[in-house]
DNA sequence: GCGTTTGCCTAAATGTCTTAGGCACATGCA
DNA sequence: TGCATGTGCCTAAGACATTTAGGCAAACGC
């Protein structure tokens, strides 16, 4: 009996792939086991049960995604920067459907705080450094942009501006101008 | 044998109660027979599948959803529009998280269409009225609140903003002030 | 070469979803 | 009032996912 080569990790890239392909939620040890043409009871040598798999996918979408948003920010400042940024994300998400989804999935607080979900705020925040805010407000624009990056793309995604024009890239371009715009002219604290 | 009084009505306000009690995804056809006494079979009768239960509490919530925000858009306009607007999708997150996570379900096209759908984006275009802009901008704006609103609310029930100060209602108001500013202001096209 | 560990297996329990077919109660018509 | 019909909930059963327990054999360490 040829052994199939199980390993935490193998389990997750594959994992990922799946739900890629079937959305995450459609996501299931058995379909997993399938692929590797391998009993269900073996994967539990190596994950603890379902909800393991998910949390590890989630960790893993959340770590590529910091790396995307790292290189695309490498270099650029201002309004090129939060360009790159938020490109990144919805391009993940158009790419890796699955993954992005995943990393929305509501991770225990261990998980959380060992996750890139850190990395993407100090990122962010690298990103406001090219705009004039100080504390709170540069917490706020976090915030906020991480509200619009996440709420645009699972709209779209969701099919929420499917059936009408004008076209979601021009959307998108106009958003992220009125996003610049925004940062560069802050309203006081009333 | 006493007749449970079963119809599709009913079992769907249950099984919007079960989603704010145990979330959207846990609501199963087994627990909502349970709660009715009933043998699981028997709400076949009622119900196409699982898939239909989860359709028609995602069509209830956006109904609820829908006329929260009539009622609150009445006799408002401009900044205060906005903060009604916003704080009916904030309240009835918090209030019905189930329920909120049921009206981002995807629905299919056919029940997409007959949904309420069409009310929230002929709404928030009535509170645009109070501002200047005109199309395309005009759509462009009913995307960026909607992605605002929902990207929000979804992060913070995700407890994306859990850790940190400071606290969430105060960067609620700021974005707000925000978004009003950016809508007097919109950017020209460039 | 031998013992131990590791990796995948079989077996079995539990729970959900779904369909098929049956019995009894409620309702409608004579 | 009595009967015929239909509706509402039932039992039974198959398919599939999850999870645990325990076993056998291949791989590895010495």
């Amino acid at each position: 009996m040829v052994r199939a080569g199980l390993t935490p990790e193998r389990l997750t890239r594959a994992g990922a792939e799946l739900a890629d392909e079937v959305g995450f939620d459609q996501v299931t040890v058995s379909e997993l086991a399938r692929r590797f043409d391998v009993k269900v009871a073996s994967l539990y040598s190596h994950l603890k049960n379902s909800q393991d798999l998910r949390t590890r996918i989630a960790l893993l979408a959340l770590e590529e995604l910091a790396d995307r948003a790292a290189d695309a920010l490498a270099g650029r400042a201002g309004k090129d920067a939060l360009t790159a940024l938020a490109n990144v994300y919805r391009d993940y998400a158009r790419e890796h459907p699955g993954r992005y989804a995943a990393a929305q999935f509501r991770l225990g607080p261990e998980a959380a705080a060992g996750s890139a979900g850190v990395r993407h705020a100090q990122m962010t925040r690298a990103l406001l450094r090219g705009y004039d805010l100080t504390e709170p407000d540069q917490t706020h624009a976090v915030r906020l942009l991480g509200s619009v990056f996440h709420g645009y793309v699972s709209l779209e995604m969701g099919g929420g501006f499917s059936h009408s024009a004008p076209d979601t890239q021009e959307t998108w371009s106009r958003i992220l101008d009125a996003l610049d715009t925004l940062l560069r002219n802050w309203p006081p604290t009333p």
